[in-house]
RNA sequence: CGGGAUGUAGCGUAGCUUGGUAUCGCGUCUCAUUUGGGAUGAGAAGGCCGCAGGUUCAAAUCCUGUCAUCCCGACCA
Protein backbone atom coordinates (compact mmCIF):
# COMPACT_ATOMS: atom_id res chain seq x y z
CA UNK A 1 0.00 0.00 0.00
CA UNK A 2 1.32 3.47 -0.95
CA UNK A 3 1.57 5.51 1.91
CA UNK A 4 0.64 9.10 0.64
CA UNK A 5 2.56 10.75 3.36
CA UNK A 6 6.10 9.13 2.78
CA UNK A 7 5.25 8.61 -0.96
CA UNK A 8 7.77 11.17 -3.65
CA UNK A 9 6.71 12.56 -6.86
CA UNK A 10 8.06 9.52 -9.75
CA UNK A 11 11.80 10.96 -11.64
CA UNK A 12 9.40 10.56 -15.11
CA UNK A 13 6.27 12.12 -13.86
CA UNK A 14 8.05 15.54 -12.97
CA UNK A 15 12.11 15.56 -12.14
CA UNK A 16 11.95 19.02 -10.92
CA UNK A 17 9.36 17.92 -8.31
CA UNK A 18 11.05 14.46 -7.91
CA UNK A 19 14.23 16.92 -6.89
CA UNK A 20 12.82 18.76 -4.54
CA UNK A 21 10.80 15.73 -2.56
CA UNK A 22 13.87 13.75 -2.07
CA UNK A 23 15.74 17.13 -0.64
CA UNK A 24 13.02 17.41 1.69
CA UNK A 25 12.22 13.81 2.33
CA UNK A 26 15.59 12.46 2.99
CA UNK A 27 15.95 15.30 5.58
CA UNK A 28 18.72 17.26 3.82
CA UNK A 29 17.53 20.66 3.99
CA UNK A 30 14.42 22.63 5.10
CA UNK A 31 13.19 25.75 3.69
CA UNK A 32 13.67 28.95 5.70
CA UNK A 33 11.43 32.06 5.37
CA UNK A 34 14.34 33.98 3.55
CA UNK A 35 13.97 33.33 0.37
CA UNK A 36 16.90 31.32 -1.26
CA UNK A 37 18.17 31.10 2.45
CA UNK A 38 18.24 26.96 3.36
CA UNK A 39 18.46 25.10 6.59
CA UNK A 40 21.23 22.18 5.86
CA UNK A 41 19.42 19.72 8.46
CA UNK A 42 22.16 17.04 10.61
CA UNK A 43 21.50 14.52 7.92
CA UNK A 44 22.69 16.81 4.70
CA UNK A 45 24.98 18.69 6.71
CA UNK A 46 26.91 15.61 7.45
CA UNK A 47 27.36 14.68 3.42
CA UNK A 48 28.61 17.93 3.52
CA UNK A 49 31.56 17.26 6.54
CA UNK A 50 32.21 14.07 4.60
CA UNK A 51 33.02 16.19 1.47
CA UNK A 52 34.77 18.64 3.99
CA UNK A 53 36.86 15.59 5.28
CA UNK A 54 38.01 14.30 1.78
CA UNK A 55 39.20 17.52 0.53
CA UNK A 56 41.11 18.79 3.39
CA UNK A 57 43.03 15.49 3.42
CA UNK A 58 43.75 16.22 -0.24
CA UNK A 59 44.40 20.08 0.36
CA UNK A 60 46.89 19.36 3.03
CA UNK A 61 48.30 16.46 0.68
CA UNK A 62 49.53 19.92 -1.52
CA UNK A 63 50.47 21.89 1.12
CA UNK A 64 47.10 24.30 1.16
CA UNK A 65 46.56 25.65 4.93
CA UNK A 66 43.15 26.47 5.95
CA UNK A 67 42.02 30.00 7.38
CA UNK A 68 39.25 32.31 7.86
CA UNK A 69 38.31 35.98 6.12
CA UNK A 70 36.08 38.44 7.01
CA UNK A 71 32.39 37.81 6.28
CA UNK A 72 32.01 41.35 5.10
CA UNK A 73 33.81 43.55 2.46
CA UNK A 74 34.11 47.48 2.35
CA UNK A 75 32.66 48.68 -1.08
CA UNK A 76 35.41 50.53 -1.80
CA UNK A 77 38.10 47.39 -1.08
CA UNK A 78 35.43 45.68 -3.86
CA UNK A 79 35.71 47.80 -6.57
CA UNK A 80 39.08 47.79 -6.70
CA UNK A 81 39.00 45.08 -9.76
CA UNK A 82 37.07 45.85 -12.78
CA UNK A 83 35.89 43.09 -14.48
CA UNK A 84 35.32 41.08 -11.11
CA UNK A 85 33.49 44.24 -9.62
CA UNK A 86 31.41 43.87 -13.07
CA UNK A 87 30.90 40.04 -12.66
CA UNK A 88 29.36 40.40 -9.16
CA UNK A 89 28.06 43.58 -8.62
CA UNK A 90 24.19 42.94 -9.80
CA UNK A 91 23.83 40.32 -7.14
CA UNK A 92 25.68 41.62 -3.68
CA UNK A 93 23.86 41.68 -0.44
CA UNK A 94 24.89 45.10 0.94
CA UNK A 95 24.84 46.05 4.68
CA UNK A 96 24.27 49.94 5.10
CA UNK A 97 23.81 50.54 8.44
CA UNK A 98 25.64 49.19 11.28
CA UNK A 99 23.83 50.21 14.65
CA UNK A 100 21.82 53.65 14.27
CA UNK A 101 24.06 54.90 12.18
CA UNK A 102 24.85 54.51 8.09
CA UNK A 103 27.96 52.94 7.19
CA UNK A 104 29.79 55.29 4.92
CA UNK A 105 31.43 52.67 3.37
CA UNK A 106 28.61 49.87 2.96
CA UNK A 107 29.31 46.37 3.66
CA UNK A 108 29.09 43.64 1.16
CA UNK A 109 28.44 40.42 2.57
CA UNK A 110 30.97 38.40 0.60
CA UNK A 111 29.65 37.14 -2.88
CA UNK A 112 33.33 35.53 -2.89
CA UNK A 113 36.63 36.51 -1.52
CA UNK A 114 39.32 37.68 -3.88
CA UNK A 115 39.09 40.99 -2.85
CA UNK A 116 39.65 40.05 1.07
CA UNK A 117 42.66 37.40 0.04
CA UNK A 118 44.41 39.92 -1.69
CA UNK A 119 44.31 42.88 0.20
CA UNK A 120 45.92 40.03 3.35
CA UNK A 121 48.38 39.21 0.42
CA UNK A 122 49.36 42.59 -0.05
CA UNK A 123 50.74 43.49 3.50
CA UNK A 124 52.44 39.40 4.29
CA UNK A 125 53.99 39.50 0.80
CA UNK A 126 57.23 41.23 0.38
CA UNK A 127 59.77 38.76 -0.77
CA UNK A 128 59.82 35.43 -2.91
CA UNK A 129 60.76 34.07 0.37
CA UNK A 130 57.12 34.46 1.12
CA UNK A 131 55.45 32.28 -1.62
CA UNK A 132 54.27 30.17 -2.40
CA UNK A 133 50.59 30.90 -0.13
CA UNK A 134 48.22 28.52 -0.63
CA UNK A 135 45.40 29.47 1.54
CA UNK A 136 41.57 28.21 1.86
CA UNK A 137 38.99 28.55 3.70
CA UNK A 138 35.51 27.24 4.64
CA UNK A 139 32.50 29.17 4.47
CA UNK A 140 29.51 30.54 3.23
CA UNK A 141 28.95 33.23 0.50
CA UNK A 142 25.88 35.08 -0.59
CA UNK A 143 24.60 35.83 -3.63
CA UNK A 144 21.22 37.71 -4.54
CA UNK A 145 20.06 35.41 -6.84
CA UNK A 146 16.70 35.41 -9.01
CA UNK A 147 15.42 32.46 -8.50
CA UNK A 148 16.60 29.34 -6.33
CA UNK A 149 16.58 25.87 -5.41
CA UNK A 150 18.11 23.68 -3.00
CA UNK A 151 21.37 23.13 -3.27
CA UNK A 152 21.65 23.88 -6.85
CA UNK A 153 21.21 27.83 -6.35
CA UNK A 154 20.79 29.60 -3.29
CA UNK A 155 20.80 33.17 -2.32
CA UNK A 156 23.57 31.69 0.46
CA UNK A 157 25.71 28.78 -0.13
CA UNK A 158 28.44 26.46 1.75
CA UNK A 159 31.62 26.12 -0.23
CA UNK A 160 35.46 26.47 -0.09
CA UNK A 161 37.69 29.21 -1.92
CA UNK A 162 41.05 28.60 -2.02
CA UNK A 163 43.38 31.59 -3.30
CA UNK A 164 47.13 31.07 -4.17
CA UNK A 165 49.71 33.19 -4.90
CA UNK A 166 53.10 32.11 -7.31
CA UNK A 167 56.42 33.42 -8.36
CA UNK A 168 55.58 32.92 -11.74
CA UNK A 169 52.30 31.88 -14.40
CA UNK A 170 53.70 28.83 -14.85
CA UNK A 171 52.99 27.41 -11.18
CA UNK A 172 50.08 29.11 -10.64
CA UNK A 173 48.76 27.80 -14.01
CA UNK A 174 49.96 24.27 -12.77
CA UNK A 175 47.95 25.01 -9.42
CA UNK A 176 44.76 25.60 -11.13
CA UNK A 177 45.13 22.44 -13.32
CA UNK A 178 46.25 20.03 -9.72
CA UNK A 179 43.55 21.36 -7.64
CA UNK A 180 41.03 20.59 -11.15
CA UNK A 181 42.56 17.48 -10.61
CA UNK A 182 41.74 17.19 -7.12
CA UNK A 183 38.13 17.66 -8.06
CA UNK A 184 37.72 15.25 -10.05
CA UNK A 185 39.41 12.73 -7.91
CA UNK A 186 36.85 13.79 -5.25
CA UNK A 187 34.26 12.53 -7.96
CA UNK A 188 35.58 9.54 -8.80
CA UNK A 189 36.89 8.06 -5.60
CA UNK A 190 34.17 9.34 -3.46
CA UNK A 191 30.89 10.90 -4.97
CA UNK A 192 31.36 8.36 -7.78
CA UNK A 193 30.32 11.29 -10.28
CA UNK A 194 32.29 10.98 -13.45
CA UNK A 195 33.17 14.85 -14.49
CA UNK A 196 34.55 16.27 -17.93
CA UNK A 197 37.13 18.20 -17.39
CA UNK A 198 37.80 21.13 -19.49
CA UNK A 199 38.64 25.29 -20.25
CA UNK A 200 35.62 27.36 -20.00
CA UNK A 201 35.02 29.74 -23.26
CA UNK A 202 35.99 33.18 -22.46
CA UNK A 203 32.17 33.94 -22.07
CA UNK A 204 31.77 31.73 -19.65
CA UNK A 205 34.71 32.06 -17.04
CA UNK A 206 35.18 33.83 -14.29
CA UNK A 207 34.65 38.08 -13.56
CA UNK A 208 38.64 38.82 -13.56
CA UNK A 209 40.03 35.51 -14.77
CA UNK A 210 42.62 34.86 -17.60
CA UNK A 211 41.52 31.16 -17.35
CA UNK A 212 38.58 29.03 -15.58
CA UNK A 213 39.03 25.60 -15.88
CA UNK A 214 35.76 23.09 -14.93
CA UNK A 215 34.32 20.08 -13.86
CA UNK A 216 30.69 19.36 -15.48
CA UNK A 217 28.83 16.59 -14.24
CA UNK A 218 25.89 15.29 -16.23
CA UNK A 219 22.27 15.38 -14.76
CA UNK A 220 19.59 12.35 -15.69
CA UNK A 221 17.00 14.97 -17.20
CA UNK A 222 20.02 15.42 -19.41
CA UNK A 223 21.30 19.12 -17.90
CA UNK A 224 24.94 19.67 -17.09
CA UNK A 225 26.04 20.76 -13.80
CA UNK A 226 28.90 23.13 -13.10
CA UNK A 227 30.65 21.22 -10.23
CA UNK A 228 33.71 23.20 -9.36
CA UNK A 229 35.81 25.92 -10.83
CA UNK A 230 39.84 26.46 -10.97
CA UNK A 231 41.11 29.81 -11.90
CA UNK A 232 44.53 31.71 -13.27
CA UNK A 233 43.76 35.20 -12.23
CA UNK A 234 47.59 35.98 -14.01
CA UNK A 235 48.67 39.34 -12.68
CA UNK A 236 45.52 41.24 -12.73
CA UNK A 237 44.16 40.84 -9.18
CA UNK A 238 47.85 41.48 -7.68
CA UNK A 239 47.93 44.90 -9.88
CA UNK A 240 44.78 45.86 -8.78
CA UNK A 241 45.52 45.20 -5.10
CA UNK A 242 49.33 45.88 -5.25
CA UNK A 243 50.49 42.75 -4.60
CA UNK A 244 54.44 42.59 -4.82
CA UNK A 245 57.66 40.47 -3.84
CA UNK A 246 61.13 41.11 -4.19
CA UNK A 247 62.54 38.60 -6.94
CA UNK A 248 65.42 36.46 -7.16
CA UNK A 249 66.97 39.33 -9.16
CA UNK A 250 66.23 42.21 -6.67
CA UNK A 251 63.49 43.16 -8.63
CA UNK A 252 59.76 43.98 -7.55
CA UNK A 253 58.10 41.54 -9.13
CA UNK A 254 54.08 40.46 -9.63
CA UNK A 255 53.07 37.71 -8.06
CA UNK A 256 50.78 34.99 -10.05
CA UNK A 257 47.33 33.76 -8.88
CA UNK A 258 44.55 31.27 -8.42
CA UNK A 259 41.56 30.38 -7.14
CA UNK A 260 39.30 27.57 -6.22
CA UNK A 261 36.11 26.28 -5.02
CA UNK A 262 33.39 23.93 -5.22
CA UNK A 263 30.29 24.00 -3.29
CA UNK A 264 27.38 22.36 -1.87
CA UNK A 265 25.55 22.34 -5.06
CA UNK A 266 28.01 19.15 -5.20
CA UNK A 267 25.04 17.37 -3.14
CA UNK A 268 22.54 18.69 -5.75
CA UNK A 269 24.50 16.41 -8.05
CA UNK A 270 24.82 13.50 -5.77
CA UNK A 271 21.32 13.19 -5.30
CA UNK A 272 20.07 13.92 -8.96
CA UNK A 273 23.16 11.53 -10.52
CA UNK A 274 21.89 8.64 -8.47
CA UNK A 275 18.69 8.66 -6.95
CA UNK A 276 15.70 7.00 -7.75
CA UNK A 277 12.12 6.77 -7.15
CA UNK A 278 12.77 5.42 -4.08
CA UNK A 279 14.92 8.43 -3.03
CA UNK A 280 17.82 9.31 -2.29
CA UNK A 281 21.29 6.84 -3.19
CA UNK A 282 24.26 8.06 -1.46
CA UNK A 283 27.90 7.44 -2.78
CA UNK A 284 29.15 4.55 0.40
CA UNK A 285 32.28 7.18 0.61
CA UNK A 286 30.74 10.11 1.37
CA UNK A 287 27.48 8.38 3.08
CA UNK A 288 26.52 9.58 6.74
CA UNK A 289 25.33 6.25 7.58
CA UNK A 290 26.82 3.29 5.57
CA UNK A 291 25.19 0.39 7.56
CA UNK A 292 21.91 0.50 9.01
CA UNK A 293 21.20 -2.58 10.70
CA UNK A 294 17.65 -3.60 11.12
CA UNK A 295 16.86 -6.10 13.66
CA UNK A 296 14.07 -8.63 13.28
CA UNK A 297 11.66 -9.23 15.95
CA UNK A 298 13.77 -6.93 18.57
CA UNK A 299 12.07 -8.37 21.68
CA UNK A 300 13.64 -11.10 21.05
CA UNK A 301 17.25 -10.94 23.44
CA UNK A 302 19.33 -12.93 21.20
CA UNK A 303 18.07 -10.62 18.30
CA UNK A 304 19.14 -7.41 19.84
CA UNK A 305 22.45 -8.43 21.13
CA UNK A 306 23.30 -9.75 17.91
CA UNK A 307 22.65 -6.75 15.91
CA UNK A 308 24.20 -4.65 18.98
CA UNK A 309 27.21 -7.25 17.91
CA UNK A 310 27.67 -6.34 14.88
CA UNK A 311 26.97 -2.74 15.18
CA UNK A 312 30.02 -2.56 17.85
CA UNK A 313 31.95 -4.84 15.66
CA UNK A 314 31.85 -2.35 12.41
CA UNK A 315 32.12 0.57 14.38
CA UNK A 316 35.68 -0.51 15.25
CA UNK A 317 36.72 -1.13 11.84
CA UNK A 318 35.94 2.37 11.13
CA UNK A 319 32.64 1.94 9.49
CA UNK A 320 29.87 4.42 10.13
CA UNK A 321 27.32 2.63 11.09
CA UNK A 322 23.57 2.85 12.80
CA UNK A 323 20.97 0.41 14.65
CA UNK A 324 17.81 0.96 14.36
CA UNK A 325 16.43 -0.75 17.36
CA UNK A 326 13.33 2.26 17.24
CA UNK A 327 9.88 0.20 17.24
CA UNK A 328 8.75 0.84 13.75
CA UNK A 329 8.20 -2.34 11.83
CA UNK A 330 11.28 -3.71 9.88
CA UNK A 331 9.25 -2.91 6.40
CA UNK A 332 8.71 0.73 7.88
CA UNK A 333 12.60 1.08 8.34
CA UNK A 334 13.45 -0.41 4.60
CA UNK A 335 11.75 2.68 3.17
CA UNK A 336 13.02 4.85 5.51
CA UNK A 337 17.01 4.24 4.65
CA UNK A 338 16.00 3.92 1.31
CA UNK A 339 14.51 7.33 1.37
CA UNK A 340 17.86 8.91 2.93
CA UNK A 341 20.15 6.78 0.47
CA UNK A 342 22.12 4.44 2.89
CA UNK A 343 23.97 2.73 0.73
CA UNK A 344 23.83 -0.78 2.99
CA UNK A 345 20.78 -2.35 5.06
CA UNK A 346 21.88 -5.30 7.27
CA UNK A 347 19.38 -7.58 7.93
CA UNK A 348 19.20 -9.93 11.35
CA UNK A 349 16.72 -11.76 12.78
CA UNK A 350 15.77 -15.56 14.39
CA UNK A 351 16.44 -17.24 11.07
CA UNK A 352 19.70 -15.89 10.59
CA UNK A 353 21.24 -16.32 13.85
CA UNK A 354 19.94 -19.96 13.63
CA UNK A 355 21.69 -20.33 10.47
CA UNK A 356 24.86 -17.79 11.67
CA UNK A 357 24.35 -15.67 8.86
CA UNK A 358 23.21 -11.89 7.88
CA UNK A 359 21.74 -10.53 5.03
CA UNK A 360 23.31 -7.49 3.08
CA UNK A 361 21.07 -5.49 0.90
CA UNK A 362 22.42 -3.22 -1.86
CA UNK A 363 20.49 0.28 -2.37
CA UNK A 364 21.86 0.92 -5.34
CA UNK A 365 20.39 -2.02 -6.73
CA UNK A 366 18.09 -3.57 -4.48
CA UNK A 367 20.16 -6.73 -4.45
CA UNK A 368 20.05 -8.94 -1.17
CA UNK A 369 22.97 -11.56 -0.35
CA UNK A 370 23.58 -13.43 2.65
CA UNK A 371 26.76 -13.63 4.42
CA UNK A 372 27.97 -15.52 7.21
CA UNK A 373 28.47 -13.86 10.20
CA UNK A 374 32.43 -14.36 10.72
CA UNK A 375 33.10 -12.27 7.10
CA UNK A 376 30.77 -9.15 8.99
CA UNK A 377 33.77 -6.77 8.25
CA UNK A 378 35.04 -8.11 4.87
CA UNK A 379 32.02 -8.40 3.66
CA UNK A 380 30.55 -5.00 4.57
CA UNK A 381 33.77 -3.24 3.40
CA UNK A 382 34.22 -5.23 -0.17
CA UNK A 383 30.51 -4.66 -0.79
CA UNK A 384 30.84 -0.37 -0.03
CA UNK A 385 33.06 -0.85 -2.78
CA UNK A 386 31.01 -2.66 -5.14
CA UNK A 387 28.54 -0.33 -4.56
CA UNK A 388 30.68 2.67 -5.29
CA UNK A 389 32.12 1.22 -8.59
CA UNK A 390 28.52 0.31 -9.72
CA UNK A 391 27.40 3.96 -8.96
CA UNK A 392 30.14 5.46 -10.74
CA UNK A 393 29.82 3.22 -13.51
CA UNK A 394 26.08 3.64 -14.22
CA UNK A 395 26.77 7.30 -14.33
CA UNK A 396 29.94 7.27 -16.87
CA UNK A 397 27.58 4.58 -19.11
CA UNK A 398 25.00 6.87 -18.66
CA UNK A 399 27.62 10.09 -19.54
CA UNK A 400 29.20 8.67 -22.30
CA UNK A 401 25.71 8.09 -23.98
CA UNK A 402 24.46 11.08 -23.73
CA UNK A 403 27.92 13.23 -24.90
CA UNK A 404 27.07 13.14 -28.66
CA UNK A 405 29.09 14.68 -31.76
CA UNK A 406 26.91 17.23 -33.55
CA UNK A 407 27.89 17.91 -37.36
CA UNK A 408 24.56 20.44 -38.20
CA UNK A 409 21.77 22.23 -36.86
CA UNK A 410 19.49 19.56 -37.34
CA UNK A 411 21.96 17.10 -35.15
CA UNK A 412 22.22 19.99 -32.33
CA UNK A 413 18.56 20.39 -31.72
CA UNK A 414 17.83 16.86 -31.54
CA UNK A 415 20.37 15.92 -28.63
CA UNK A 416 19.63 19.34 -27.09
CA UNK A 417 15.78 19.43 -27.58
CA UNK A 418 14.78 15.66 -27.68
CA UNK A 419 17.66 13.60 -26.59
CA UNK A 420 19.45 15.83 -23.46
CA UNK A 421 22.84 15.23 -22.71
CA UNK A 422 25.83 17.41 -24.20
CA UNK A 423 26.40 18.18 -27.66
CA UNK A 424 29.71 17.84 -29.20
CA UNK A 425 30.44 20.76 -31.44
CA UNK A 426 33.30 21.88 -33.75
CA UNK A 427 34.01 25.58 -33.02
CA UNK A 428 35.46 28.39 -35.12
CA UNK A 429 36.54 30.24 -31.68
CA UNK A 430 33.64 33.31 -32.64
CA UNK A 431 32.12 33.91 -29.68
CA UNK A 432 29.16 34.81 -32.01
CA UNK A 433 28.62 31.09 -33.22
CA UNK A 434 28.72 30.55 -28.95
CA UNK A 435 26.02 33.23 -28.88
CA UNK A 436 23.83 31.89 -31.64
CA UNK A 437 23.41 28.42 -30.10
CA UNK A 438 21.99 30.07 -27.32
CA UNK A 439 19.70 32.17 -28.76
CA UNK A 440 18.64 29.03 -30.94
CA UNK A 441 18.46 26.17 -28.13
CA UNK A 442 18.89 27.68 -24.78
CA UNK A 443 22.00 25.89 -24.37
CA UNK A 444 25.42 27.06 -23.04
CA UNK A 445 29.37 26.31 -23.78
CA UNK A 446 30.16 24.09 -20.74
CA UNK A 447 33.81 24.12 -21.44
CA UNK A 448 36.01 22.87 -24.36
CA UNK A 449 37.48 19.34 -22.99
CA UNK A 450 40.77 18.58 -22.26
CA UNK A 451 40.61 15.39 -24.40
CA UNK A 452 40.24 17.29 -27.70
CA UNK A 453 39.12 14.52 -30.35
CA UNK A 454 38.49 16.49 -32.88
CA UNK A 455 35.90 15.05 -35.34
CA UNK A 456 35.43 17.35 -38.50
CA UNK A 457 36.63 20.35 -39.43
CA UNK A 458 34.36 22.92 -40.11
CA UNK A 459 31.58 24.70 -37.30
CA UNK A 460 28.40 23.97 -37.59
CA UNK A 461 26.86 27.25 -37.03
CA UNK A 462 28.78 29.21 -39.81
CA UNK A 463 30.95 26.41 -42.09
CA UNK A 464 34.46 28.04 -41.44
CA UNK A 465 37.14 26.36 -40.20
CA UNK A 466 36.83 25.32 -36.60
CA UNK A 467 39.61 22.89 -34.82
CA UNK A 468 38.42 22.55 -30.96
CA UNK A 469 35.75 20.38 -29.51
CA UNK A 470 33.21 22.06 -27.39
CA UNK A 471 31.02 20.58 -25.29
CA UNK A 472 27.54 22.54 -25.18
CA UNK A 473 24.46 21.78 -23.27
CA UNK A 474 21.72 22.88 -21.44
CA UNK A 475 22.69 23.99 -17.61
CA UNK A 476 20.97 24.03 -14.37
C1' C B 1 13.48 40.23 -13.29
C1' G B 2 9.22 38.67 -16.85
C1' G B 3 5.06 34.53 -17.64
C1' G B 4 2.20 30.65 -14.98
C1' A B 5 0.69 27.86 -10.43
C1' U B 6 0.29 27.33 -5.14
C1' G B 7 0.15 28.83 0.33
C1' U B 8 -5.48 25.91 5.72
C1' A B 9 -1.98 21.31 12.21
C1' G B 10 4.62 18.23 11.10
C1' C B 11 2.84 16.31 5.89
C1' G B 12 -1.23 15.81 2.31
C1' U B 13 -5.96 18.05 1.97
C1' A B 14 -11.86 19.66 2.24
C1' G B 15 -14.18 24.21 2.80
C1' C B 16 -13.69 29.66 -0.88
C1' U B 17 -18.07 30.25 -6.34
C1' U B 18 -22.91 31.95 -2.60
C1' G B 19 -18.94 35.34 4.23
C1' G B 20 -21.73 32.67 9.91
C1' U B 21 -18.83 26.66 15.32
C1' A B 22 -12.11 24.56 11.12
C1' U B 23 -12.94 18.91 7.43
C1' C B 24 -10.67 14.38 6.66
C1' G B 25 -6.34 11.11 6.14
C1' C B 26 -1.28 10.31 7.51
C1' G B 27 2.19 11.46 11.19
C1' U B 28 2.83 12.67 16.72
C1' C B 29 1.68 11.18 22.16
C1' U B 30 -0.38 7.07 25.78
C1' C B 31 -1.57 1.76 26.53
C1' A B 32 -1.90 -3.15 24.62
C1' U B 33 -1.03 -6.76 20.93
C1' U B 34 2.69 -6.91 16.91
C1' U B 35 7.72 -7.16 13.93
C1' G B 36 11.57 -11.13 7.30
C1' G B 37 8.87 -4.94 2.64
C1' G B 38 5.50 1.18 5.15
C1' A B 39 1.15 -3.52 11.52
C1' U B 40 -3.76 -3.41 14.50
C1' G B 41 -7.09 -1.63 18.23
C1' A B 42 -8.58 1.98 21.89
C1' G B 43 -7.76 6.84 23.72
C1' A B 44 -5.44 11.90 23.36
C1' A B 45 -2.86 16.33 21.97
C1' G B 46 -2.05 19.58 18.04
C1' G B 47 -4.64 25.67 14.03
C1' C B 48 -3.28 33.84 14.62
C1' C B 49 -6.44 29.30 7.38
C1' G B 50 1.54 32.53 4.72
C1' C B 51 1.81 37.80 6.47
C1' A B 52 -0.22 43.01 6.56
C1' G B 53 -4.04 46.23 5.55
C1' G B 54 -9.23 46.98 3.90
C1' U B 55 -14.76 45.91 3.29
C1' U B 56 -18.43 43.82 6.89
C1' C B 57 -22.37 42.96 12.70
C1' A B 58 -19.17 38.88 11.10
C1' A B 59 -13.50 37.03 6.71
C1' A B 60 -10.06 30.78 5.59
C1' U B 61 -13.87 32.64 2.16
C1' C B 62 -14.54 39.20 -0.87
C1' C B 63 -10.73 43.42 -2.12
C1' U B 64 -5.56 45.50 -2.04
C1' G B 65 -0.63 44.81 -0.98
C1' U B 66 3.29 41.79 0.45
C1' C B 67 6.31 37.37 1.40
C1' A B 68 7.59 32.44 0.27
C1' U B 69 7.66 27.91 -2.61
C1' C B 70 7.24 25.27 -7.40
C1' C B 71 7.34 25.34 -12.88
C1' C B 72 8.90 27.96 -17.66
C1' G B 73 12.40 31.79 -19.61
C1' A B 74 17.21 35.75 -18.95
C1' C B 75 22.19 35.43 -14.79
C1' C B 76 25.51 32.36 -11.43
C1' A B 77 28.94 27.63 -8.00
Amino acid sequence: MENKNEAITRQEDDFAQWYTDVCLKAELMDYSSVKGFIIYRPYGYAIWEEIQNALNAKFKGVGVENVYMPLVIPESLFNREKEHVEGFAPECLIATTGGANKLEDPLIIRPTSETLFCEHYAKVISSYRDLPKRYNQWCSVVRWEKTTRPFLRGSEFLWQEGHTVYETAEEARKDALRMLEIYDSLGRDFLAVPFVKGIKTDREKFAGAVETYTIESLMPDGKALQSGTTHYFGTSFAEAFDIKFQGRDGKLTRPHQTSWGVSTRLLGSIIMVHGDDNGLVLPPRVAPIQVVIIPIQMKRPEVLAKANEYLKTLQEAGIRVKLDDSDHTPGWKYHEYEMKGVPLRLEVGPRDIENGVFVLAKRNDGSKLTVNESDLVSKVKETLDVVHNEMYQKAFKYLLEHSKEARSLEELDTILNKEGGYAKVMWCGDEACEVKIKELYQATARCLPFDQIPFDDKCPICGRKAEKVVFFAKAY
